[in-house]
RNA sequence: GGAGGGGUGGCUGAGCGGCCGAAAGCGACGGUCUUGAAAACCGUUGGGGCGCAAGCCCCCGUGGGUUCGAAUCCCACCCCCUCCGCCA
């Protein structure tokens, strides 16, 4: 959520914004909406002033009561129109997408993001290198018919040895992160609706949400859900920011609207495990703190030993609670591209001032915390893995350092 | 799931239907004192909204109701705690 007051002061800014990142929202309308709401709320006051001096008299003057019956009428009338463009300003504020930051890309689409820098020796395979789910079959670790009769098409099972791999690879993660003073939690995998607006999952990415039925709650497509919300309705003393909080757990989503996107494979399923990275910070940190968690992710994937690229994410590729978003793409030689595996967000106070996450510093300073989301790692990884240690054979080098939580060094087809 | 108890300011904890945004204690902050600290003493100490400001409005779990007037009475809901049952 933007701050009502940039809308008020400065119009034609949201105005661009909007335009500029396609929302639908009639700003207009929003803004003679906040006028009436802002006149109707004084003369709402003036009147609750007025019977608060009335009540003060009724008590040794039966005609007052009088009065203030008739008041009472009043004011109801106006309380309720007050109430109903409450409401609609609310709505379409609710709607409105953060302000980019100015060195954001212009374009429509992934095909659109800037790369930035790129990392490793994607290496030269004298054979054909196997795609991750060619892999996944081979040996036999990546079970997408079962999962599909057991739960549903796109769901999946790591089995053996690249379940292994792949709890190795989360565990290593969060130890990584742990290390360089994340704070780790392990976090519900529901949420309900309030804690999916606050952090902008909602409205803007409803269809992708799995809700339950006759309940208030919903599978959360990350642990930012959880994280981010852990600190709603709290004033956090700024001494003790930015805190950096993970979090392994699994993400559902519906992926409505994909069908037929990389569908083969195990890259865009129901269901997805990650270790997040979250911090919360002041305002004037945020930057700073996005390129931690940027760092962080580049580390992780370098001690992996795949090759990839950091992109900064244009306009039409980021969604609307985000300022600046850098995301990397690593190298698959089986895919023969660069294909996404995490995502850094700095979504300014846009989370914060939907779940009332504030800061204090000493001198009495308060206003909204930054949040940074970026992931660590995900099962992508682990078919990036997958891809770029395969062998002639189909067997597949495990990296390094993975090795002490595997306890094998590689991954081999059945014989 | 069954039975009971409870939700008030950072915490503990008072609050006859009007004088309560709310006693008191603790904590925190500022000051006096001290070489420094502690102790003692004095003072300050919730948040949000509207307004240039003075100031006004709102908030005692949430939403309704009774009343001229509700933290205080009534109803519904939510949440927490204890005990019992079931259980990873």
């Amino acid at each position: 959520m933007i701050d009502i007051h940039a809308l008020r002061e400065t119009p034609d800014r949201v105005r661009a914004n909007c335009r500029l990142r396609g929302c639908k929202t009639d700003v207009d309308a929003l803004i003679a909406s906040d006028r009436e709401y802002l006149e109707t709320i004084r003369a709402v006051e003036d009147l609750r002033a007025l019977r608060n001096r009335l009540g003060k008299e009724c008590r040794d003057n039966p005609a007052a009561r009088d009065q203030m019956r008739q008041l009472k009428q009043d004011l109801a009338a106006k309380e309720e129109r007050l109430e109903a463009l409450k409401k609609a300003v609310d709505e379409g504020l609710a709607w409105l997408p953060n302000f980019l930051a100015e060195d954001v890309p212009p374009g429509a689409g992934d095909a659109d993001n800037a790369p930035l820098r790129f990392w490793g020796d994607k290496g030269d395979f004298r054979f054909k290198p196997r795609t991750h789910d060619e892999l996944g079959d081979l040996l036999g670790i990546i079970d997408t018919g079962r999962g599909a009769k057991v739960a549903q098409s796109g769901f999946y099972y790591w089995s053996g040895a690249g379940a292994q791999l792949a709890m190795a690879m989360f565990y290593w993660a969060q130890q990584a992160l742990v290390k360089r003073g994340f704070r780790l939690f392990m976090s519900p995998c529901l949420a309900k609706s309030r804690t999916l607006f606050g952090t902008g999952y909602l409205p803007f990415f409803a269809e992708q949400t799995y809700t339950l039925a006759n309940e208030d709650l919903a599978l959360i497509g990350t642990s930012e859900q959880t994280l981010v919300a852990y600190h709603a309705d709290e004033t956090l003393e700024a001494e003790r920011l930015p805190l950096f909080y993970t979090a392994f757990t699994p993400c559902f989503r519906t992926e409505a609207g994909s069908w037929g996107k990389e569908t083969r494979g195990i890259f865009r399923v129901h269901q997805f495990h990650k270790v997040e990275q979250i911090v919360f910070c002041l305002p004037e940190d945020s930057p700073r703190c996005h390129d931690l968690c940027q760092e962080n992710e580049e580390f992780l994937l370098q001690q992996l030993g795949i090759p990839y690229r950091v992109v900064k994410v244009c306009v039409g590729d980021m969604g609307a609670p985000g300022y600046k978003k850098y995301d990397i793409e690593a190298w698959f030689p089986g895919f023969g591209g660069y294909r996404e595996v995490t995502s850094n967000t700095n979504l300014t106070d846009f989370q914060a001032r939907r779940l009332g996450i504030r800061f204090q510093t000493r001198d009495k300073r308060r206003d909204f915390v930054h949040t940074i989301s970026a992931t660590a790692i995900t099962d992508r990884a682990a078919c990036a893995i997958l891809e770029n240690f395969q062998q002639e054979d189909g067997s597949v080098i495990v990296p390094e350092v993975l090795r002490p939580y595997t306890g094998f060094d590689r991954l081999s087809p059945p014989a």
